[in-house]
RNA sequence: GCGUCGGUGGUAGAGUGGUCAAUUACAACAGACUGUAAAUCUGUCGCCUCCGGGCUACGAAGGUUCGAAUCCUUCCCGACGCA
């Protein structure tokens, strides 16, 4: 993997690179597109192309799970076995701690609405408090499928282990995302064991990269004998699999300055290709958060904002030193009958639309816009048709992906400040 | 014509003397969603409301009762059976 800075903007930590791996060049800032199971919810690879995406993420947890990360990697990796040529990336599994942990049943995400300090978590509740589905000890994270209820000890040597046969180009270290209800003290305390879960992701890393590095070298040598004995079913025959090029650290640290900072110098400092910025934020100092570690954050390094991609979101991010986002926003929301406009978001199902024979947006270039009337998509909602969520995930992505492409062609064309402005008014009008 | 069973809110369909403005599902309306437990979830869903409550309602009209969607009478409508 390479990273190289193109251009860089001025008067802020943004910039504008491209970010080369096995499978093809990523132009930063990118927007990443979720693909949690190897699968962007309900629509195909060619979809995801044509809406402009550059690069998949899938999710360690899951595709351990299901179908389980061996037989991605005799598939050939998450790529071949996903048919999406591009770059690919998976995230360690490190969010599931908060989405199957703190956050079970419960109405919280790490983007939160509670700034106020008396609803924090004082203390750690007893684990027989509240069910979970994520149990958090020192060495690493006991998980109960939400599949079959079946018990799964995930470590960060685990969590490499399965990244590197499910054989994405970026791979993450295991983290811990911590809850935004946390208080100081216990950020601080996960922040410990996030840190040492990094070393010992990378250390993982490299040994089993050196492995990998062996034993390609053993099959090349071997390559004469390889023609497939007679009467060998297709089935077993595993494909030539690939093997990650890149590991991200991430940063950890909630929505304390000091403990961002410390986050920041310190996963900073460990050999790693590229970072991730994890973990909860407040919308109201997301913005801070992000500068206080992308100052720190060795410039000529990738950094991943993690999770983050409402349009005001992607804005702050660039200009704040972001490269790369990834949110299951565009997908989730388009599923839900939530469509992006340049005006705001829209509910497609509301009444209105019933009768509206107008593409979502008459200038937008997506299939959806170009083949379909709000009437018509309205329509698939209502009668619960599954053409209505590939249309609307479509849309949003094509939104979604080409917004950041703007920013960055905004980037390069010194408009950056002025495309910010008049879009944001616009959309938030 | 006789008999039997039935007629409940937009729909289907519970309830068969007070705890019923009426279970539930669907439809409708609105909202939420940020490293996907998610094609999911939440709220509203007779009318009015100073959100305390008030009013009108279970085919129609009477009646019994402290009290009726629920019991009785008549009528109207529907399904089925027998002539």
């Amino acid at each position: 993997m390479n990273f190289k800075i193109e251009k860089k903007l001025k008067g802020s930590l943004g910039r504008v690179g491209v970010l080369s791996t096995p499978h093809g060049d990523i132009h930063t800032p990118a927007f990443v597109t979720v693909g949690t199971k190897a699968t962007v919810k309900s629509i195909t690879p060619e979809q995801v192309r044509d809406s402009g995406a550059e690069v998949v993420l899938g999710n360690t947890y899951h595709l351990y799970l299901q179908p389980g990360d061996e037989i991605v990697r005799d598939a050939g990796g998450i790529g071949k076995f996903m048919n999406w040529h591009g770059p690919t990336m998976t995230d360690s599994g490190g969010f599931q701690v908060f989405s199957l942990g703190a956050a079970y049943g419960k109405d919280i995400s790490k983007v939160t609405k509670i700034t106020d300090p008396s609803l924090l978590i004082p203390e750690r509740f007893d684990d027989s408090d509240a069910p979970r589905l994520a149990k958090i000890g020192q060495d690493g994270v006991s998980f109960k499928s939400h599949l079959d209820g079946s018990i799964h000890y995930i470590t960060p040597e685990k969590s490499i282990q399965i990244q590197h046969n499910l054989g994405a180009d970026i791979i993450f270290a295991f983290d811990e995302c911590t809850s935004p209800a946390e208080d100081t003290k216990y950020q601080e305390e996960a922040l410990e064991r996030t840190h040492m879960w990094a070393k010992r992701s990378l250390e993982e890393h490299k040994r089993l990269c050196a492995e990998e590095k062996a034993s390609l070298a053993g099959s090349l040598s071997e390559s004469v004998d390889s023609a497939l004995p007679l009467g060998s079913s297709a089935c077993e025959t595993p494909r030539q699999r690939t093997f990650p090029s890149a590991l991200f650290g991430i940063v950890q640290g909630g929505r304390d300055e000091n403990l961002r900072k410390k986050s920041a110098t310190f996963i900073g400092q460990l050999d790693f290709d590229g970072f991730g910025i994890g973990g909860s934020f407040a919308k109201e100092d997301m913005s801070t958060a992000v500068k206080w570690v992308n100052e720190i954050l060795p410039e000529e390094k990738p950094r991943h904002l993690l999770g983050i991609g409402e349009p005001e979101d992607l804005f702050m991010g660039i200009e704040n030193g972001v490269d790369l986002f990834d949110c299951v926003l565009p997908t989730r929301l388009g599923r839900n009958g939530m469509i992006y406009t340049k005006k705001g978001k829209v509910n497609i199902t509301n009444t209105k639309y019933r009768t509206d024979f107008n593409p979502i947006e008459k200038d937008c270039e997506c299939y959806t816009c170009k083949n379909y009337t709000c009437a018509y998509i309205a329509h698939l909602f209502h009668g619960k048709e599954m053409l209505a969520g590939s249309l609307a995930t479509m849309h949003n992505l094509h939104f979604i992906v080409n917004l950041v492409k703007n920013i960055r062609e905004s980037i390069l064309g010194d408009t950056f400040f002025d495309y910010k402005e008049e879009f944001l008014k616009k959309y938030s009008k």
